[in-house]
DNA sequence: AATGTCAATGTAATCGATTTCAGCCGCCAG
DNA sequence: CTGGCGGCTGAAATCGATTACATTGACATT
């Protein structure tokens, strides 16, 4: 059991050599004849010598580490970016550092996007302030983005996947079809609520302030919409519904259910995001598929790429796609 | 737009005092008199310096970062807990880094549990080997833990948990009661297996292999238990099961109920974890509650206990709960 | 007046690794 | 025999902050 650290002095005395030569072995072996080599690699096996991160990235002038601004990291829909995001860091030799920017001050995320904190910064939340932003750490955003803000995004285009979501509905047959938003102020909310919008004025169809639901991308949020839903006369309200967040349709669906609802038979509705469990529950919703994993991928790599000099700072669109399954039918007939 | 970086002997030189008395007055203000102060304080916002961290870190011997090793990050259930985490490490000053034992290799993990990567762990992995965690970094395990190494652990009393499960299940007359374990080897999976089994025990209710199915807390062994459970014949497969998760139990009744099976008149189910979207589905899921956060929150804190040089050793149990919704009944008559 | 005390500040060592620069040695060409 | 070159190595500077120790001057004590 040892207790004291080693250091390259440790490894270079027991070596007999300098510690030059000890960290020309550790970085740059070719540098070294091989008898020193073997003479030193030897010292290192046997004292167990693990360079001190501190000093190395003092000297470097780099951290080796990124951090990834969540806005919630209970949220599932985040928490698969974030693996996608370490199955890249990881390898690349990047520690993952991860702040919730609804728990941590605005304070602490100045903090964050220090050079001598983290060497990059990936931002999942576009609510931030694009002043604490601007000018510091190299950065992507990925599913969000601040607005003003120059930088890379990786991201969906949702304008188009909400209208997706509008014309399977209508394909259908569905006429009066309802949308419950994101939160107010979001930007995925706007960009959705538009291509809703835009998709359904492509077909000639209505869609009235009634229609829209204002949500949060929550659960409550979803039954809340179903409690109003329920409050409008059954021949006014809409056949279907396409919801910003899977966990809103789920929200509605439950609630609606338990009011003796049948979905889709009395009611279509169309999730957004297709996390794990929705493809399970009954019935089955269908939804706009996000590339979850893919999003924090690309986004990590495009940060590499930063790093390494690349600029680009064009946007990166990945695809989605409609997963048709059982939680939308044809409108009742009559309706 | 500023591009080189302050440091230190700029303030000092801009306000006519020496590096040290910048130092002070940044980390310990009363040390310094109250003009020299105000004249450090101007210089260093006229500058907008912010210290290095590697620089500090190098001089104090820590890094100010804790490290999670996490087995799954989009597992909705680990979100939570990091989420807990994370609320307490912020607020103290420390930076959350996250490592997927998964994704990354056995070597990384060694580098993680190093003095100059983090001051601490914090472990949600109990599969991970016992030797290359004991002797480096101060730990505590959350929720899993790893057999024979001594560190504190902060978890839930799986055993009684699954007790909790089956007398629920017993108190409404079921008699054949099945389990669907977590994956073999894990410690949950033995501690929640036994706790069933010495829960059927003290009732006198059987307790045979074949009421006992694999699993290994995905929705997809959920899948595979309700195909197995469907092959039974109607009045020898159990009434009612218990599911070592929450994802699980779910994966079973959508299967189940797409075989016209319905829950909890045909059979009932227990979950176990009390993920935030098993109260939305139908039937919505009777389970054994986690306390997500806390598990996290409190993980952190006694880290941060440990850091600062309380040792405990002792384990901390926190208190789970039967939460009874609608996936469970009385078995049919004659059953 | 000599000495001690205390507060405020500066000087320089320190944390541990990397890297520049210079020196040494051996060998080859002239 | 000498100048030059290339490969290998070590001494020392460097990264940027913290802090042990030294110094100064003001003031109190004897």
């Amino acid at each position: 059991m040892r207790h004291i650290r080693t250091k390259i002095s440790d490894v270079a005395r027991l070596a007999g050599v300098s510690t030059a030569t000890v960290s020309r072995v550790l970085s740059n072996p070719a540098m070294v004849s091989a008898d020193t080599r073997a003479a030193v690699q030897s010292a290192v096996a046997a004292t167990g010598y693990r360079p001190n991160m501190a000093a190395r990235n003092l000297r470097h002038r780099r951290t080796g580490g990124i951090v990834a601004l969540v806005p919630d990291l209970a949220n599932p829909f985040f928490s698969k970016i974030l693996s996608g995001i370490a199955s890249v860091l990881g390898p690349a030799g990047y520690n993952l550092l991860i702040a919730d920017t609804r728990t941590s001050g605005a304070e602490r995320l100045l903090d964050y996007a220090e050079p001598s904190r983290a060497d990059g910064l990936i931002v999942l939340d576009g609510s931030l302030p694009a002043e604490a932003l601007r000018g510091r750490v190299p950065l992507v955003e990925a599913c969000e983005w601040v607005p003003d803000l120059a930088a890379p995004r990786v991201r969906i285009d949702n304008a188009s996947a909400a209208g997706l979501a509008v014309a399977h509905l209508a394909d259908l047959g569905h006429r009066r079809i309802g949308h419950v938003s994101g939160p107010a102020g979001n930007v995925l909310t706007q960009a959705r609520l538009a291509g809703t919008a835009a998709a359904l004025a492509a077909r000639g169809l209505p869609f009235p302030q009634t229609a829209i639901h204002d949500g949060d991308f929550s659960l409550e949020a979803g039954q809340r919409a179903a409690a109003l839903w329920l409050a409008q006369p059954a021949d006014h309200r809409p056949t279907a519904l396409t919801f910003a967040s899977d966990a809103m349709a789920c929200g509605f669906i439950g609630a609606v259910q338990r009011h003796g609802i049948r979905v889709p038979q009395d009611v279509s509705v169309v999730g957004f995001d297709d996390i794990e469990l929705i493809a399970h529950i009954t019935p089955a919703l269908t939804t706009i598929r996000q590339p979850h994993a893919a999003l924090g991928r690309v986004a990590a790599q495009r940060l590499l790429a930063v790093l390494a000099g690349q600029p680009g700072a064009e946007d990166t669109i990945l695809p989605v796609e409609l997963v048709i399954r059982s939680s939308t039918a044809a409108p009742a007939p009559g309706r």
